[in-house]
DNA sequence: ACAGTCTCTGAAACCGTTTTCAGGCAAGGT
DNA sequence: ACCTTGCCTGAAAACGGTTTCAGAGACTGT
């Protein structure tokens, strides 16, 4: 509980100046080396990482900022990201934006002059975060999100808008015309590149969206639930819905359940991000799957390289993983009589 | 990009002496404040943390060692915790430790003195780790999981032999005699308590266990779905599983899927940590409930007040909270013919 | 024995703050 | 006019490291 030992009580300890110690613990070789290390032990002397961070400018630690670490995806970014610093003596902040701008605002402020670099998923792409990060020198990758400005940034993205396609040519396949969507927020990447896949596949299709085909989730349970409770209010509802990420697939599962509605004899679904749970519902859920923790992994390595980069900053890279269709059984030829709706709706 | 502004330049920049600046920006009365102001809006000054924690000796940050993000439980303890931090000015580290004393020992001794407080899920119970967070006089408050220590450690723990007889109890009132458990590491305080609280509850039922009936799952979702196989695979099997975490009854699960036994027709199934899968699930699992973000936010609480308390230590708090049953319709009576077998397991 | 390397050393400056210390200056009481 | 009191101020000393610098010895080769 007493003040911790510094270098000078160490060099104390062994007869030897601050700088013989200082040198020794750098690496360089020393004649009083084992002294040292007898009164490093002996004395339990750790380097305060406040005086080297002042003295070097580097702090040794990478801001991580997602909008919601709840959300399984970016609990499995986090992984990613913290399975690369695990080896390398960085650390990792972690920060919630709760998808508020303002917040991410203040949470950069914060923490933009106590790290190295930043791993960042914007919440909007209208957004002047990102960019006074750049201002500010810190080396920065975006994370599954966007920004207009992109082409300064590292980034590490996924293909939304393919992914969004082969859901809605997946249900095309299926014999689907009737095909409704919930979407994300379009103010973020995901939302608007999910959506922008659905529309452009429905064109190709020669299929126009019927009023209403399109509700807007929030990438949230809650909304989930009130968009696909919308979708079934319909007086001619879709034959089947591509719900655009899982915490919105949570919330509209639970509506169809709450309603009534059978799957995939009622209505056909496909959700956006595999989840372990997504196995043993009934039906299997049919899902677009993309590799959550090597997006992590890959943003947090791209990251450190561009850390040891020479200041000359080298173009930016932004690279887009794959996705793919996990075929289970929640989706079906469209239903040929009008849905059979086995129950009301709870509440009022 | 240029060197970030330092508080002599602002001083020179208003034409006054940096204590002067300092003393401002510390909330004395100055009398040049509003040309300090200008002179730190026009450089866009902002006071170097590593300087300020040097000096002060404080970091502004708290470390939270988990044993899995990607675990729902802790990714709501993360939140919970962070909803606290948010409006303190402190910012949190964030770290895993994969379950693993080894790799605990390694981030406490890297984060030890880069933080002010620490928020320490211990991996296991034998464990010297935090008794050297104690010599190292780090403010520390353990979550979820206890250590031979405590009394001298702030903890925020649940009701975990409590929830554990209660889930036995609902079996037993449903007419189960053959009921399983499906355990977490006997090694972590929640593995170690739920198992005494299902051995508490047969016995009071005057129940022995059969052989077998007692599997370790060790809290991941694979140990989860081998355990169940192993359980299926007894001559004469359980009528009922209490499974002790949410990862392995995802697991679990799987497996009674794999296999094709019927719930609760066949086999009745509790869980422990709800998930808001749990209710979409067919059929709609029981569970264990408990007040996860809570759990973090509380622990947050007491860290930061143990943090601003007087040196002279107060004896340790030790808060347990409440679990709840949440009813749905994964438990029924036992079976009374043999299991019925749908399909035989996947895989050779 | 000598100059020329080479390796290792300690003193001191520095990183950007906060805080102590010793005043300076204006206002107020006599 | 003088002394007290109160504010406010700048110089300087920390905080705990790293790095530069000049130099001390111990080797080489002649």
């Amino acid at each position: 509980m007493s003040k911790s030992p510094t270098i000078t009580d160490v060099a104390d300890e062994a007869g030897v100046s601050v700088s013989t110690v200082s040198r020794h613990l750098r690496g360089d070789r020393v004649r009083a080396a084992k002294r040292i290390d007898r009164a490093i032990t002996l004395l339990r002397y750790r380097p305060s990482p406040a005086a080297q961070s002042l003295k070097s400018g580097k702090t040794g630690a990478i801001a991580l900022v997602v909008p919601d670490v709840a959300n399984p995806f970016f609990a499995a970014v986090v992984r990613g990201a913290e399975s690369i610093t695990a080896q390398g003596g960085q650390t990792i902040f972690l920060a919630n934006t709760d998808e508020s701008d303002d917040r991410e605002a203040e949470i950069i402020e914060d923490l933009a002059s106590r790290v190295d670099g930043m791993l960042l998923a914007p919440a909007s792409e209208n957004n002047p975060n990102p960019q006074r990060l750049a201002d500010a020198g810190v080396p920065t990758v975006l994370i599954d999100r966007e920004v207009p400005s992109t082409g300064f940034f590292d980034a590490v993205l996924i293909d939304n808008e393919g992914g969004a396609r082969c859901a809605i040519e997946h249900l095309l396949a299926n014999g689907h015309e009737r095909i409704a969507t919930i979407a994300g927020s379009v103010e973020s990447t995901p939302g608007r590149l999910r959506l922008e896949g659905y529309l452009a596949s429905m064109e190709s299709a020669g299929l126009e969206p019927p009023t209403g085909f399109v509700q807007s989730g929030g990438f949230m349970e809650h909304g989930g639930y009130q968009a696909m409770m919308q979708l079934l209010a319909l007086a001619d509802p879709p034959t089947s819905v591509f719900v655009a990420n899982n915490l919105m697939t949570i919330g509209a599962l639970r509506a169809i359940k709450d309603i009534g509605v059978r799957i995939p004899g009622d209505l056909s679904i496909i959700g956006f991000d595999d989840h372990p749970f997504s196995e043993i519902l009934d039906p299997p859920l049919t899902v677009i799957d993309r590799p959550m923790e090597q997006q992590g992994a890959l943003a947090m390595r791209m990251l450190l390289s561009r850390m040891n980069e020479d200041v000359r900053s080298r173009a930016a890279k932004r690279v887009v993983l794959d996705t793919r269709l996990i075929e289970r059984a929640s989706c079906g030829p469209p239903r040929k009589s009008p849905m059979s709706i086995r129950q009301r709706a709870r509440g009022p």
